[in-house]
DNA sequence: AATTAACAGTTAAGTTACTTACGCATTCTA
DNA sequence: TAGAATGCGTAAGTAACTTAACTGTTAATT
């Protein structure tokens, strides 16, 4: 209907308009929850998220977030005091500090989801099985146009 | 196919894989952008788009920060000071102090957003056209669900 | 009309999360 | 085996936030 290029910026505009908001209620949910009832900041949290997931050394932490290595030090070392996660040497590479959730951090991260997901699926509940599907076909689009291993041939 | 509460699992799932990566690689472009070619960080950018929204009071933009009053206040005094914000107070009700991006905010919102939605056009370059108007509508009924207004009936 | 309450914004003091620069230990490489 | 590269941590400083307390202005109560 429209020329692709003006869909394009349409595309980004809504991007625009959309994302930021969106992202940042659920993110003022999560603080709120984390924070109030778990005792851990946001960022913390998304370290936790993000070592579960499988980034598990501070360089892939760090890459991972887009801050620096000392960031993610200092706040893993937070977690650590914590009792969340635990440093454990990698044995065939010394360097390398092998993060790990302990079954404290582990719960505490399952348990903010849960409450998380429970106020998350409550606001979609408004929209149909169709948009539903239609949302995460749209966000696994989304994901994949912005992923790092896309258009990226520095390696 | 699936029940609905699976399918809204689902969502939710698809969406915690997909928008903080996404978000934050836009963050880091933006940031990129911001800081090493206009000396600005992120925050600043975010609020002096919001003033360009039309959020134009140190309250309605901690509101639609979801932060405090004193954060905005604080940042909106390094904006003056680099001359991107002008503070005017409201002639009718003279507690309220009525933000502006000066011509010169306006015209660094405008070169930041012009470098972005370069890369952003490149990204997502990759889709097709009916990718494209999918990720629009989901983003639209993304919005509408975490919107304030919707399913808040404590006002 | 006077007093009180509510509101908009700022100031002050302290905290958290970040940054860069540097140092230490370990591993890779020439 | 020396030197470069890598992974992590420490140190010092900065940016952005927090709560508490304050000023000035408007609205509400009586």
């Amino acid at each position: 209907m429209t020329d692709p290029g003006e869909l394009l910026q349409q595309t980004i505009d809504r991007f625009w308009e959309s994302v930021p908001p969106t992202w940042n209620r659920i993110r003022t949910n999560v603080r709120g929850i984390a924070s109030e009832r778990f005792g851990v900041t946001v960022e913390q949290f998304h370290i936790l998220r993000h070592i579960r997931k499988g980034v598990a050394s501070v360089s892939e932490l760090a890459e991972a977030k887009g801050t620096s290595r000392p960031a993610i030090s200092q706040a893993v070392d937070v977690l650590a005091g914590k009792g969340l996660v635990s440093r454990r040497q990698d044995a065939a590479d010394r360097r390398i500090v092998r993060l790990e959730l302990t079954e404290e951090g582990s719960g505490l991260l399952s348990a903010i989801f849960r409450e998380n997901r429970a106020w998350m699926a409550e606001k979609l509940s408004v929209l149909t099985p169709e948009q539903m599907t239609q949302i995460i076909a749209a966000l696994d689009a989304l994901k994949s146009a912005f992923d790092d291993r896309s258009s990226d041939f520095s390696r």
